[in-house]
DNA sequence: ATACGGCCTCCAGCAGGGGGAGAGTCAATC
DNA sequence: GATTGACTCTCCCCCTGCTGGAGGCCGTAT
């Protein structure tokens, strides 16, 4: 005969634990002190214990493991309450796997925006761009309602987004209302090319080249400043601007946070014409 | 302003919920009624109630989401929160992989000697064994004790255990007090083979052949009818039996319950000199 | 006698709500 | 103006698997 604290070392489950389980029925000392209320455990109990031990570690709760010990007394009998279990297990695994790759996708998105604020130097350069595939949608109206474009191809092509969405501009002049453009993701290679579907997205290859590039800070409001920036700039070179134009999302609203606009950072790209 | 039925729709959280974040200080109704008591909600809380569930469904507790929302509106700010949370999520999947994996295996044992159950004639049988490469103490003394070799290999090998346990008999008659025997598990064999470690621990190839078998159900102290059958058939057929003969567990004890010692499935086999 | 440790019961609290009782409110209709 | 029916309010209990603490009894060593 252990008492309560004896019984308490010997399997591992602290004092307050064994209460609880003799309350809930779950593991109930083999003798009670009328007088006195003691509980003593006996050699039995300890395996009793152990078995729950086990059980609980494997999180089956106290209702089932009081059903279990109360009917069987061997694995074969309870492969059912195994078998629920890991599915359960299963499930809660791939929750998991969901939480966590959407928490990748957060964190590598804002290191990302992260490098881009470091290396930013906030002036015009000139670099060149790779050809990409993408899927866009084109669109006429505010600029403001790119959103729906974007979602519309976010919901289509989900995992195979491979960048970062931007924006072709076919207008060759500001236009507030009546804008001609082009919602754009960079999608997988493994995505087929296609000519506009019934969706309106459109998959195709875009070329890449030399271009006139600059990194803009603040709200897009804003960005007509950069663009009178960059337009000066390649003036002043004699370059030839071909249309569209692009404007890369490189931080904007989050998926989390609608996000601070003026931590909001957009690269203007224009390709020169060679 | 929406009532809280409204808010409710429009944001997909219950009504209990709402009223319970309004408590916790986490979403508060941007105008409650002193005199009804009742929470009408603005467009900018829809905003906010937006940003908990995304936080929510990251699995954020309220009390993270109240400290974010009161500090920050954009996801560079929450980094190291999102890191945090991500670590979490590991040491949650690292669980819920040991417990499936835990219960896989109890599973898969519990199927095995279900399916041996089902195939079993309770005859003598001659079949062929193959090698294998095994993990052995060398014990004298009771057979009872055999469970501490087992744990020894067990701590040991691990996850590099490929089989059933399994007792080598080098005794020719049945002794006690003082048997000569070994305790044995296969072993994959990316496992080096080596002399006797210092923990007593033998890796080595075990060779197989031809042999006769019987399944014997039914606690260990009731082997001997087994032996007496298993020994008077191969009497019968002539054959010279090697020592020594081996004591396959099929289903012991498991690793929930110490098990019912009636429905224990234990393989004789006697390897025949040629 | 007394001090100390062990044990008892009962109550509260964690997280994130769900369920329901009983009472007050709102808006529309008769 | 009154009534109805749909909403809403507060308050309390419940879930899981314990943990912590208060206040009081028990046993023994000194």
């Amino acid at each position: 005969m252990f008492s309560i604290g004896e019984f308490s070392k010997v399997t591992g489950l602290t004092v307050k634990t064994l209460r609880f389980y003799h309350e809930q029925g779950v593991l109930t000392p083999s003798v009670v002190d009328q007088q006195t209320g003691y509980r003593y455990y006996a050699q039995s109990n300890v395996e009793t214990a152990c078995v729950i031990r086990q059980l609980r570690s494997l999180d089956f709760s106290l209702a089932d493991i009081r059903q279990i010990l109360s009917s069987y007394d061997d694995e074969a009998d309870i492969l059912e309450y195994l078998e629920r279990r890991k599915e359960a297990v299963q499930e809660k695994l791939r929750e998991c796997r969901e939480i966590g790759s959407s928490l990748d996708q957060i964190i590598a998105k804002e290191k990302e925006a992260r490098a881009a604020m470091k290396n930013a130097t906030f002036e015009v350069e000139e670099k060149s761009v790779g050809a990409m595939l993408i899927a866009g949608v084109r669109m006429k109206g505010r600029y403001g309602d790119c959103g729906q474009g974007f979602a519309q191809i976010g919901k289509q092509f989900g995992r195979n987004i491979c960048g970062k969405a931007f924006l072709l501009h076919y207008d060759n002049e500001y236009k507030e209302d009546d804008a001609d453009f082009e919602a754009c993701i960079p999608v997988r290679s493994s995505v087929e090319k296609g000519g506009i579907e019934k969706s309106g997205v459109s998959v195709r290859e875009l070329s890449g080249g030399r271009c006139v590039a600059l990194l803009h800070k603040g709200p897009y409001d804003e960005l007509g400043r950069s663009y009178a920036k960059i337009m000066a700039y390649a003036k002043e070179q004699g370059f030839n601007i071909e249309t569209p134009t692009r404007e890369v999302y490189i931080k904007g609203p989050g998926m989390i946070f609608k996000g601070n606009p003026k931590k909001h950072l957009t690269e203007i790209q224009m390709l020169i014409k060679e």
